[in-house]
RNA sequence: GCGGAGGUUGCCGAGCCAGGUCAAAGGCGGCAGACUCAAGAUCUGCCUCUGUAGGGAUUCGCCGGUUCGAAUCCGGCCCUCCGCACCA
């Protein structure tokens, strides 16, 4: 094992020595991000995964000689830093017990109550964990720049918020408007998914349900539904009548909804008051007319509504709905379902859902799902017959919105309450503010810039393009949380992800700004070439120079489920703000890390904590994995057998260049030479592999494929450690960018100057000789294939091999056959070249193959070899370029 | 349904864009041998079938096509995974 002492040695040696601080020069940049991290907890290996991914390219540059700007910032804004802390404060056992864990990673254990009890303080939980992700980071060996370290609620960085957000409002791009949101009554706060009780493993999302009016002789009623195009298929409506019904008024009309959807309507709707209560009795009594068909119905009593569900008056569709259908049987009810859809020319009933799905929730599921996507409105139904059902749906809705004879009812997709138990409805909110992300001419500017930055893997370009298609106007203020208030109104707080967008931007100048708060003059003046402000005009000018030289971000590492959210809001707000020149270069989709062959959860109980891994198996270890076992795009899994795996060929590399470095004789002999060269070749590779991010295969061929190398050398008698020594110069470099610390340690012990960290490697380049080499050894190595396979066949035990080569003129003579010119003095040979033909090969000096490597053959096989070129008038069987006859005696 | 990714030899996983050198990298695993009293570690060879001269046959989801030649290109089909706001 690695001793963990030598880890945190280089981390400490990084640290004094500044090593990572990257300030302008001459050479050309290369500024690398990942996304900042939330500072509620601990970072998880998901996390250690992308910033390794991203380090390991970072170092990578550097080492091609870029200058390369890898900062970090924590992420504070939004609610669930406090909600956590609410929750400490409140004694939630669950809360707690997760963050006791959390902190006991860090404490001894007679400190780790007593900093828990400072987490009621929500800025306490935050720079704790900051401090200790910070520490994390360090850990794993990230080359950060940490001067540019700032936190998303840090004033200065509100500054450029805030500018940024004026300057949004003055485009256009800012607006005010109507939004349902999740919300309390009882606490009188929209709740987020931190809010809601199990709300992050079983997301709560908002449903439309069209409220339909049925007219009755006094009142109407309201009748709850997803799918308004079936209203041509209403047969009855349904409502339960151990519920509380009450007559409410909206618009001037009288309408009858369940009690509990009253107060929740109410909260949707300001007109909505509550007049009386109403009988069940009183409205069963009664018939109603559906709208647009103008069909008289009855209602019936049914226990299975539920009065808490939307209005808590349902309309039948015993055709369409498995639900209902099951209804009326149970009921006894003898109603003839109706059927308006179709799909492939069939009717698409709800009886046949049944049948073919034993489960009704099952059906009813299949049954929606089909008829949405495929189904056609039959040709008889009125208004909308021959439409596609998905059209229907929304032109009936229109079409009831427009009479005055529905209304939206917002439900929340499943029954939740929140953390602190109260229930959670949906309200609508009046002067929600937006960003209009649904701008035509601000789309296309981002599609241009879609097609040409850079995306690894490259399918995510097209993924790219659908999420700027899809996205429209998005909320981006709250009422609650940590972070910036929104310029134009700051009784709201700029949303989480919207501060989050061109803040790269910032690092490039956080260390020169410090604490200071620019003015919007100011980052003009940085960012936009404006005039200079007020302020400090030194500051200013190297503020601008820096930002200049930096800007914009060449690689943006993050995960998949970034995508739809954050990737799209940042390439929106950089095409919106800034210069194309600062616009960002490339974005790589790091995969998902999984643990043992299943998705990570708590639950499963295969979760891992990232600095346990690295505690136990170093930082390099983990590294070295990342970079192995996986491409950065496809999904990684974490699992011990594969660690040990790793483990030991890990150990192995480190006890070989460890001892090549004790003994440092010097090599001699062609062994040596063919290592050089097939190193070199190598080398080459690993280039050409990690230009591509192909971290995976740029390892294994300066890793596994070297070390092959390194045991065929010891069996041409060779010595290992020796052929290491000579090679250490460029070996120690390419591994540093995955396993630093045991580099810097060995580049050290090797004598060399200065940290292999900043080491620029030169482009290694293949000499004839290399060239020779190479293919030599692979022609000797398929020569000696030959032999075995020969000696397997026949079972011959030979005792030595005679090799006839090709010689010259018959070598020109096959040349003119494979021109077609058929021209050759010895005519026998045409059929023997076209035969063989696929097995030909000019590329390698066969002579010199032999000359060199011909002992290799001797010492593999234990025969003796001889070669000599073919006579014409002795030898019965003719060699081909690449391809000579062997003989076994 | 639409969009995206993928289906490779016991397993994982390259190759496919730029067709031949691909029975197909590398790893894991297995078998045999060397070493060892033995086991482990390590090293060597083998791991589709077949063959007493380096060959042949059959393989890269399935079916066709283009080509002198296809894992690689084209068309169709089957299956798996992921996403889908106004669907659930």
């Amino acid at each position: 094992m690695m001793p963990m002492n030598d880890e945190l040695f280089w981390q400490g040696e990084w640290k004094k020595d500044q090593t990572f601080f990257s300030n302008p020069d001459d050479r050309k940049k290369f500024f690398i991000t990942v996304p900042w991290p939330y500072t509620s907890g601990p970072l998880h290996v998901g996390h250690g995964r992308t910033y390794a991914i991203a380090d390991i390219i970072a170092r990578y540059k550097r080492l091609t000689g870029f200058n390369v700007l890898f900062p970090i910032g924590f992420h504070e804004s939004g609610t669930p830093i406090g909600a956590i802390s609410d929750k400490i404060a409140n004694g939630d056992k669950k809360t707690r017990d997760m963050y006791r864990e959390y902190v006991s990673r860090y404490e001894s254990p007679e400190k780790v109550d007593k900093v828990l009890e400072t987490f009621t303080d929500p800025e306490k939980v935050a720079s704790y964990f900051a401090d200790r992700i910070t520490m994390d980071f360090d850990r794993l060996g990230i080359s950060i720049d940490w001067r540019r370290k700032f936190r998303s609620i840090d004033p200065p960085y509100r500054k450029m918020v805030e500018w940024q957000f004026r300057k949004l409002y003055s485009l256009g791009k800012i607006k005010k408007g109507k939004h349902a949101l999740l919300f309390s009554p009882d606490e009188g706060n929209p709740v987020g998914e931190d809010d809601i009780e199990d709300g992050d493993t079983n997301k709560v999302s908002i449903e439309d349900f069209v409220s339909v009016l049925f007219t009755g002789k006094d009142f109407s009623l309201a009748a709850s539904s997803l799918r308004p195009e079936t209203i041509f298929g209403i047969t009855n409506l349904w409502i339960n009548k151990n519920a509380e019904y009450v007559l409410t008024e909206l618009n001037n009309r009288k309408i009858v909804m369940s009690a509990s959807a009253a107060r929740k309507a109410s909260l949707q709707h300001s007109g909505l008051k509550i007049i009386d209560h109403i009988s069940v009795e009183k409205i069963i009594s009664e018939k109603y007319r559906v709208p647009i068909t103008g069909k008289e119905l009855s209602v019936y009593p049914n226990e299975m509504i539920d009065p808490d569900q939307a209005t808590g008056i349902v309309f039948s569709v015993p055709g369409h709905s498995v639900n209902d259908l099951e209804y009326c049987r149970m009921l006894g009810i003898k109603i003839e379902p109706v059927f308006l859809i179709e799909i492939d020319g069939k009717d698409s009933t709800s009886r046949d859902a049944l049948i073919k799905h034993k489960d009704a929730d099952l059906a009813n599921a299949e049954l929606y799902k089909d008829e949405f996507y495929r189904g056609l409105m039959k040709k008889q139904v009125p208004l909308v017959g021959g439409k596609k059902v998905s059209i229907a749906r929304d032109e009936i809705k229109e079409m009831l919105l427009n009479e005055g004879n529905c209304f939206i009812f917002h439900e929340t997709s499943r029954k939740a309450r929140t953390r602190n138990g109260s229930p959670v409805c949906v309200a609508v909110i009046d002067g929600q503010w937006f960003i209009d992300y649904s701008e035509k001419e601000w789309k296309n500017v981002t599609y241009g810039e879609v097609e040409t930055m850079r995306f690894v893997p490259d399918f995510y370009r097209k993924n790219m393009h659908d999420v700027v298609d899809w996205i429209g106007e998005r909320a981006c203020a709250r009422k609650r949380g940590l972070g910036t208030p929104l310029p134009m109104d700051t009784s709201w707080v700029i949303e989480s992800l919207s501060d989050s967008t061109i803040y790269p931007a910032f690092y490039t100048i956080a260390h020169i700004v410090g604490k200071k708060e620019l003015s919007d003059e100011d980052f003009d003046y940085i960012f936009l070439d404006g005039k200079a402000g007020k302020s400090n005009s030194e500051l200013l000018a190297k503020a601008k120079s820096e930002f200049e030289y930096w800007y914009g971000v060449d690689e943006r590492i993050t995960a998949q489920p970034h995508l739809s959210n954050h990737l799209v809001f940042y390439l929106m707000n950089h095409t919106a703000i800034f210069d194309r020149k600062y616009w960002p270069g490339g974005i790589t989709i790091a995969g998902t890390v999984i643990s043992n062959g299943a998705k990570i959860s708590k639950s499963k109980g295969n979760a891992v904590s990232l600095l346990d891994i690295v505690n136990e198996q170093g930082a390099d270890l983990f590294r070295f994995y990342v970079a192995v076992n996986s491409d950065p795009w496809s999904v990684l899994d974490w699992n011990q057998k594969d660690v040990e795996i790793v483990s030991r060929k890990f150990q192995e590399l480190r006890e070989l260049i460890e001892k090549s470095i004790e003994t440092p004789e010097k090599d001699d002999g062609m062994a040596y030479s063919v290592f050089r060269s097939r190193f070199r070749t190598h080398l080459l590779k690993f280039h050409s592999e990690l230009e591509k991010y192909s971290i995976r295969g740029a390892y294994i061929e300066i890793v596994y494929e070297v070390m092959n190398d390194l045991s065929e050398l010891r069996n041409m008698g060779g010595v290992p450690e020796i052929a290491v020594y000579s090679v250490l110069d460029q070996w120690i470099p390419a591994l540093s960018c995955v396993m630093p610390h045991f580099c810097e340690k060995v580049w050290k012990k090797a004598g060399k100057k200065g940290m292999v960290s900043l080491f620029h490697s030169p482009m290694p380049v293949l000499s004839r000789e290399d060239e020779m080499l190479v293919s030599s050894i692979s022609y000797t190595k398929n020569l000696i294939a030959d032999i075995r396979e020969i000696q397997k066949v026949t079972k011959i035990s030979a005792s030595s091999a005679e090799i006839i080569l090709c010689d010259e003129n018959t070598k020109k003579d096959v040349r003119k056959i494979l021109e077609n010119d058929l021209n050759v003095k010895d005519k026998r040979i045409i059929p023997v070249v076209m035969k063989s033909r696929g097995k030909i090969s000019f590329d390698t000096d066969e002579k010199y193959a032999l000359d060199t490597l011909g002992s290799m053959i001797e010492k593999t096989l234990g025969i003796k070899v001889e070669f000599r070129f073919y006579d014409m008038e002795k030898d019965k069987k003719m060699p081909l370029p690449g391809k000579p006859v062997i003989n076994l005696v």
